[in-house]
Order: C-alpha cells, then structure tokens, then sequence
DNA sequence: CTTATCCTTTTACAAATGTTAAATAATCAA
DNA sequence: TTGATTATTTAACATTTGTAAAAGGATAAG
C-alpha cells in the first residue's frame, strides 16, 4: 500500500483536469503502486502487452522504438506527466515500444483494467479519464502538424522554445530521432543556429 | 426532426462501438440533423469554433487548412466516418481548419454542447464517446509514426494499399498535402512506380 | 466544337537531408 | 589519472525533396 502524501503531485495532475470525489479518490489511490528505475533501464520492454498507466513523480523517461534497428524516440515524459503506450492499451495488441528511464526515476503505476473496472461504479473517473485522452489526443494532432508542416531547423527551435532543459538533459541523438531527423541532420542545424 | 431510418448507418457504427439502451439511442437521435453540401463547398470554416461532431452518411470530405498559402489536408473522411477539429472542439479555441465536402455529400451533425449533456444522465454515452476518442487517439498515434519515419513513397504505397479509391477519387493534390510532400514530389513517386 | 480552366506531369536547378566515415569532445569506470 | 566507451560534430558525397516554369491532358461551360 502506498503513503497516500507519496501520490499528491499524482492526484493534484488528476483533480486539476477533472474534480473527484473522496471515494473516488480513494478508490484510485488503493491502485497505485510505486516503482523506481535506474538511469537508461527499462520499465517496459517492445513486445509487452501494455496494461498499466504510468505516471513520472521524479525523474525523466521516454518511449521509443526500433525502426530498422535504430531506436526511434516517440515522446518523452517530465516530472508530473502521464506516460501511456496507446497502441497497445486500447488495442490490447502487445507493444512494440518500450518505456525507457532517461535518469533513476520514480514512476507511479496503475493496472489499468482495475482501473477500467472503477468506470463501472464511478462515472466521475470514467469522465477523468476521458478528458486525459483527450487532451493527450489534441496534443498528438498538434504534434502531427508540427512534424509534417514544419521544416528541421522550425521543429528544433520550437521544441527548444518548449522545452530549454531537454537539450542539456537528453542525448541530442534521442531528440533527433524525435524530432524525425537524422543526428547529423540535427548536429548542422544547431551549428547554423550558433 | 429526422427520420430514424436515415440514421441506420450511424446508429450502427455507434452500436458496434458500444451497445446503448433504446432511451440512449432516442437521446442521440433527437440530436442528429441532416446536412447536404455540394461538392467543393465547404461545411465548416476557417475561423469558426467548432460545436458539432460531423459523420459522413454518403459522399466524401476532407479537413483542411492553410500553410503559407497553402491547403494542406489533414485528414479524409470517407462513408461511414467520424469527422471532428479536435484541436478546437476539446480546447474551445477557433479552429485554423475547415472542412469541405469532395463530392456532393451528406453529413449528418450533432451539436457537441447537448451531446456531452447527455454525459450527466447517461454514462453508456460518455462511455461511446470515451472509445470514440480512444480510437481517434490511436489511429492519430499511428499516422503520426508513419509521416515521421516512413519515407514519402512508402507512405503513398501505404496510402494506396489501404485506399485503393482514394487516388481515383481525389485530386492528387490533395493527396500530396495529405502525405506531407508537394505535388511535383509525388508525380515524381508515382512515374518511379510504374 | 472551342475556349478557358484546372489537374497532372515533366524539366532544370536549388536546397535540404541522408549516409558513411573520420575527427573531436565528453563521460565513465578501473 | 588513464584508457575505454559513448556522444557530438564535421566532411564529402549521394539522394531526396522543393521551387519555378512550361507543357500536356482532362474537364466543363458557352
């Protein structure tokens, strides 16, 4: 059983999107579990079925993939950030990404057909959760827009604009592949910025 | 009001979705209206909020919207489909997008505003909604992969695999905008091909 | 049928990005 | 600290994609 003081920047990030009960609160806490993992280990590996919602109390992680044996980063996840492999959850397909700690990392898991089955008796958390697939949905279609009417050198200065601390946290070969660029690609942009 | 039998082809694709009460499949009913647009009109412009879920009953349309002077198309709605500016929907916000009919077309529309009313006193609603966007997310998350990092002929033989009548129905044009590559680009693709 | 308009392809050239390899720079572990 | 490993940049060249303009086709209206 986790300390409930452990997950209060968890349930301050569920009741700004959507206001909740006590019970429900209670009821989502009683799932929560914490797991920590070290600096470049991996919380879930390609190929794993993905039935569990994350959640970064400390710490930085991605997602990322193989694409012709080259490791294809998909999103990264800050402090305070929800970190969930749609295609497989929704799907119930096994994933071909895996979830990676990018430093020792706390993250917050919550089995997610346990969770599903609150929906049941608790439409409030039902609502929750909708709203946060569709804030992550908006923000996917956003992106997507980005990378495909965007130029390199545009996307890498927006994401700076975003995000000034990722260039000193992440290897630059991580934010390449994420920004769909190849290293050298992104190694000449940013010597043309300088 | 419409006549229920024009709605048989939307009822089902929301039944396959998640089964409804007949009292669910009435209150949706009675928010459904008919909208014929000629082909090339558009249904919705740029500029407006959106407040109506659309879905293609016969005919063909596309969202789209203007970079540099440029159409850009977003996405193809074909029978049977959803078609929504999420980015302004679940945001409020004016949407940068419009969406015009490709062929004379029916749509039929539902006010968003009395439809999440229905979420209060019928969580079966909230529920189709919720897989709605699930969906939406997922397909988002799968596009988004394949603009990032397939190279462009593989995304128009992808295209075409999936969509044999697309590049029968549709200037290609539109098409080009839609993979992310110009016109000439695509010419050049398609004569490599044959 | 003829003209006008729009769609698509082609050409020539420019710019951006990829590939491979090598050279630096930074980091980590013994 | 030293050596090994990893990360980043640079260089040279190939490939892809973009831009602008022209040409050829298709389509629709008079």
């Amino acid at each position: 059983m986790v300390n409930k003081t452990e997950l209060d920047g968890f349930l301050n990030f569920l009741q700004k999107i959507q206001s909740l009960s006590p019970e429900a609160i209670d009821s989502i806490v009683g799932l929560c579990s914490l797991i920590s993992i070290r600096k470049n280990q991996n919380l879930q590996e390609i190929g794993q079925k993905c039935r569990t919602i994350y959640f970064v109390k400390e710490g930085l992680a991605r997602i990322y993939y193989l694409k012709d044996g080259n490791e294809v980063t998909e999103y990264f996840a800050f402090e305070n950030d929800l970190i969930i492999r749609a295609e497989s959850l929704f799907t119930g397909k096994p994933s071909k990404k895996a979830i990676q700690a990018l430093e020792n990392t706390v993250f917050i898991g919550i089995p997610s057909e346990a969770l599903f089955e609150l929906f049941d008796t608790k439409p409030e958390i039902e609502r929750l959760f909708r709203k946060i697939i569709e804030q992550a949905y908006v923000a996917t279609v956003l992106r997507m827009e980005a990378i495909q009417f965007h130029a390199a050198e545009e996307r890498y200065a927006l994401l700076f604009s975003e995000k000034p601390n990722l260039i000193q946290q992440i290897p630059l070969k991580h934010i390449a592949s994420y920004l769909g660029i190849t290293q050298v690609s992104l190694s000449r942009i940013r010597a043309s910025i300088r």
